[in-house]
DNA sequence: ACATATCTGTCTGATAGCGAACATAAAAAT
DNA sequence: ATTTTTATGTTCGCTATCAGACAGATATGT
């Protein structure tokens, strides 16, 4: 039954704590294309996903558009949003495939977080994650080419969904990928060829995960390694 | 006179702890290639820079590097390793030229985190603009060309520093910006033909503010604008 | 003044990706 | 079944950047 895992994050809070937070939180499914917050607005909600795949992307006045984060079930959306300072920060956060989540209001989970000291601690270690991935990535987007970026978000994607078996056309993957549609037909078509992966109108299917992992940049275990014992 | 500005991160502790905290600082001066931190590694100290350019940096296996941060008196360094979460990172940060700072051993600044309230919040806070300055440049790096990125860290190293000539040639220009060495010298090249900058072997003058920041990307000024009124 | 090291400029061929146009194929709507 | 919409494949010329080599210029040390 590979359906509805719990979050890592509500998960990992010490009871009794945890059952009164979670009892605040109102449960909600949203479709692909739902904003989870905008760029340079306070956001109005914060999500604890369950399942489903949301973006963070930065969008340039020329319309172009960079993924900077890719969230599921590991932690909350927003995340930096949440350590005190002005809640408005340059990208906005997009989902991808159909995302099961609980929610609470932006600002009663920030006053949480200044409250509870476990809620904190928490929120300050995802924050901590978060940023070390944006490090990593931040080269990544430099200095890897695009058919080792598709590679590696692919994998990123898997792990964070546990499934080998992704719903997102090219013309979204261009715009994570911060690259032509055709250029990510190219990289899409040239991991097929080798047969790494298997693709139909917006399904995508990982065949080997240890060539894809081959194929991708090393960005992607240096990534990876970063969840591991998270939790304690 | 231009000497030694004080750190905005110390500045901004309130009294009386504010002179508490100082009191257990040391003042160092450190030259250019001093490695702050190592990447990888749990860091030996951390500083609160008065004067001077330090860089955080990611490397890849095949040698090629990219800035991920650049840190001057507006905080501490490093920043996102004292969230409380495991701190080692993907990056490390270097001086790029001659820093004069406060230092504090590692361990001994993640303990007071925990302990002193004021001070845990404007780690947070730091930690917060730092990841908003991240995204930013992680799309960057993806989105924008070797002359526009070049444009924008001229502008933010001046911001930071004060001043309006820059000590780097351009082999770690080159670094920092994640390009070839001969890329950088076309980039500037272009830039001094156009008398927005001038430099001759590793002095870097700019000579025109607007046009330059016209040269440089969106990024320049959505970064810049994170500093305003950052301390109250 | 000279030798040496370092920094900068330029050239070459090769490649990745852009930007735009258009063709084909597969799903969805009627 | 036919039409419409959407997704994917392909081509073309163009530009930025890579990767490597080498020459010239400017500091620095003696």
């Amino acid at each position: 039954m590979g359906q509805s895992i719990d979050n890592l994050f509500l998960e990992s809070l010490p009871q009794p704590y945890r059952s009164t937070f979670c009892s605040r939180l109102e449960e909600v499914s949203l479709p692909a294309g739902t904003v989870l917050y905008e760029a340079e607005q306070v956001p109005r909600y914060a999500f604890f996903i369950t399942s489903g795949l949301a973006s963070k992307m930065v969008s340039m006045s020329d319309g172009r558009t960079s993924e900077i984060g890719l969230s599921s079930s590991e932690g909350v959306v927003p995340c930096y949003h949440l350590l005190g300072g002005e809640p408005i920060g340059p990208a906005r956060c997009i989902v991808q495939t159909r995302v099961q989540a609980f929610r609470m209001p932006f600002v009663e989970l920030l006053k949480e977080v200044q409250r509870s000291e476990p809620l904190r601690l928490l929120v300050m270690k995802c924050a901590q994650r978060r940023s070390m991935i944006l490090s990593q990535l931040t080269a990544c987007n430099r200095l890897h080419d695009a058919e080792q970026r598709l590679a590696r978000w692919l994998l990123t994607a898997h792990d964070l969904t546990g499934t080998t078996s992704i719903m997102l056309n090219q013309g979204l993957l261009a715009d994570i990928l911060g690259a032509r549609r055709t250029t990510v037909t190219l990289a899409a078509g040239a991991l097929r060829r080798r047969k790494l992966i298997s693709y139909r109108r917006g399904q995508i299917e990982i065949l080997d995960y240890a060539k894809l992992k081959a194929a991708a940049c090393e960005c992607y275990e240096t990534v990876r390694a970063l969840f591991e014992n998270f939790y304690g």
